[in-house]
DNA sequence: ATTAGCACTACTGGTTGGGGAGTGCTAAAA
DNA sequence: TTTTAGCACTCCCCAACCAGTAGTGCTAAT
């Protein structure tokens, strides 16, 4: 027993399962892949696959489904992924180049790759801890009510309304405006605590009351995690599955309404260019031990400042999901290069 | 045979049918609900409330059900919306009073709606177009791109980017911003089209070109309905329906990720503080056909610069959704007025 | 190491037959 | 005229049962 077409035969199960959605047997294998050998082969090929833990049977005399442990050795020696078509290559550009905002390319992104993996997809906004100041602007709302325009360098931009107790003049306002932008374009979002402290110090004391609130604003809005945004779209994908997995789908749709979870989806900073996918109860979210989640960096360089990925069934097309995961993050990539 | 009494049975069924999902039967109603007579009386009156179409039976021999027709008379005659415990009130009120932004009232109040029903709920932001100008702001992110951030009456911020094909000034630019303020400040943003018309004119003949292209970008932006934003919470919500209505929620959910259909089931101008109930085919969405929807409009004033509203399915408990859908269309006028 | 053959298992789908909830109708009572 | 008790009837629901079948594991032969 050869151990290649040990590993032909797992390459052919979780195919054929992906395809169907039914547990697949020896007879149905040998009918639609060429593996050379009987079935009778395959049946033994398929008990030692079992031993090993590879596959599972729903139950005796059914056909066998892969496990976890299963999917997990396709997606790492047996998935080769292959490349875009010409066709999908162009959707996707052209999908992509009416983008006329950051806004707009994270919206169009998300759709895009939910269309493309028709499944749930999530895209990160470029974290700002991991990007640099271009701009801060300061705008007068009210007497006592000032609005904070972030702008980093990937084109995000964020804003948020500072009150203070006391009445801001123009020329104030104005001045701590300049001193900001001087001290701080150009330079990481998340040096901003340390750059800015003491800078209330080159006022005059009547004014530092003021300044420490604005300051301590814009290092607020600046540092925390509080301000990663993420988009998602297709949650209705996760619908066409419902037969499936029926009362699995309303956890996982709640847990994907909450933010915090789907950052710990996208996972940690992995590199750009590198395709991640966790499978089953290898995410460590308790509601998605069904559901594996496929994600990418992204970013200007080769660093990623952001991640994108879809959600799907654990009975998901993975080269599929990898490529189109792929092939998205470069061009939001590209297109964050640009700005 | 009394007509009130036809429509105390008609009530009953409906209450009975949200609450247990069950069609319900006349020995049933009897014992649930004292209504002084027979179940042999009450089978009499729902053979007169199925003749005019108020309920149906699934087949012979099982209970009934309300149709369309029937929920519809008890909205509008027998439903008699109870005001919110004390506790509901401090919950909404805790609720919204940690928002910092417009962003933070929308999103907590989408969330909170939500909740509140336990259905899909939808927020709009307050609109472009019925708001005032408060403040214009152009800020040169490259000598050929311009951001533009248009701030409304109500909080709402909106940005852009433009290009510009020639490079622009910091003096230009400062120039252009002031004009645009002194002649747009407190201005309706529907109005905004007419009032810069000619603007260009002011400005020496070499900078007209990029004048003209800041100003239509203006307009642009405060013009279309490309500018309505929606804010959607609790889909996971109509998968609990789910059982029921299997193969519908899929349809339902992808009609819920589209903005356009979202407006559509939002409606048209209502008044403030006025709930307005469209259910099952009454709402002309195709794949809405099975679910109603519950929305009011809401603003500063009396006039409503936005609307809100709950989609669940026909059988929903309608009385406490338009309970709940009112006062969050109150609170979020309140914080509106308040800004 | 592979394969044919065979006994065995357990799901699938169709059929059958109570049991029950609910109805409509009729005739009597109020 | 309205209400009610009684009763026959309908049709769903469920469980049991029954082949039919797809699939397996094992054994013995190639």
């Amino acid at each position: 027993m050869t151990d290649e077409r040990r590993l032909a035969v797992l390459r052919a199960i979780v195919q054929d399962f992906v395809a169907s959605e039914e547990p697949v047997g020896s007879k149905a294998l040998v009918d639609r892949h060429d593996l050379g050998v009987s079935s009778a082969t395959i049946r033994n090929d398929m008990a030692a696959l079992e031993d090993d833990g590879y596959i599972a049977q729903p139950h005796t005399s059914a056909g066998r489904i892969p496990t976890d442990k299963g999917y997990r050795l396709f997606v790492d020696r047996l998935a080769n992924l292959q490349p875009l078509s010409p066709a999908e290559r162009r959707a996707i550009q052209s999908f992509l180049d009416g983008a006329v905002d950051l806004d707009d390319v994270v919206e169009r992104g998300t759709r895009l790759l939910s269309q493309l993996t028709r499944q749930v997809a999530i895209v990160q906004y470029p974290s700002l801890g991991l990007s640099r100041v271009r701009h801060i602007e300061l705008v007068s709302l009210a007497p006592n009510r000032v609005l904070l325009i972030l702008i980093a360098d990937t084109g995000r931009v964020e804003q948020r309304v500072i009150e203070s107790p006391d009445a801001v003049t123009a020329e104030m306002l104005a001045e701590v405006r300049t001193q900001l932008n001087t001290v701080l374009a150009e330079q990481p979002f998340d040096e901003i605590d340390e750059l800015i402290t003491g800078l209330e110090h080159k006022f005059p004391p009547a004014e530092r009351n003021l300044v420490t609130r604005l300051v301590g604003a814009v290092g607020e809005a600046a540092g925390g995690q509080v301000e990663e945004r993420v988009v998602v779209a297709g949650a209705a994908n996760l619908a066409r599955y419902g037969r499936d997995f029926p009362q699995t789908v309303h956890p996982v749709l709640e847990a994907l309404e909450e933010q915090v979870v789907l950052l710990r989806l996208l996972g940690e900073a992995t590199a750009v260019e590198q395709v991640h996918v966790r499978i089953g109860r290898e995410n460590d979210v308790a509601d998605m031990a069904t559901t594996s989640v496929v994600t990418s960096g992204y970013g200007p360089g080769d660093r990623a400042i952001a991640h994108l990925g879809v959600v799907g069934p654990t009975r998901m097309d993975y080269p599929a999901s990898m490529t189109a995961v792929r092939a998205v993050a470069r061009y939001l990539g590209r297109i964050l290069s640009e700005q």
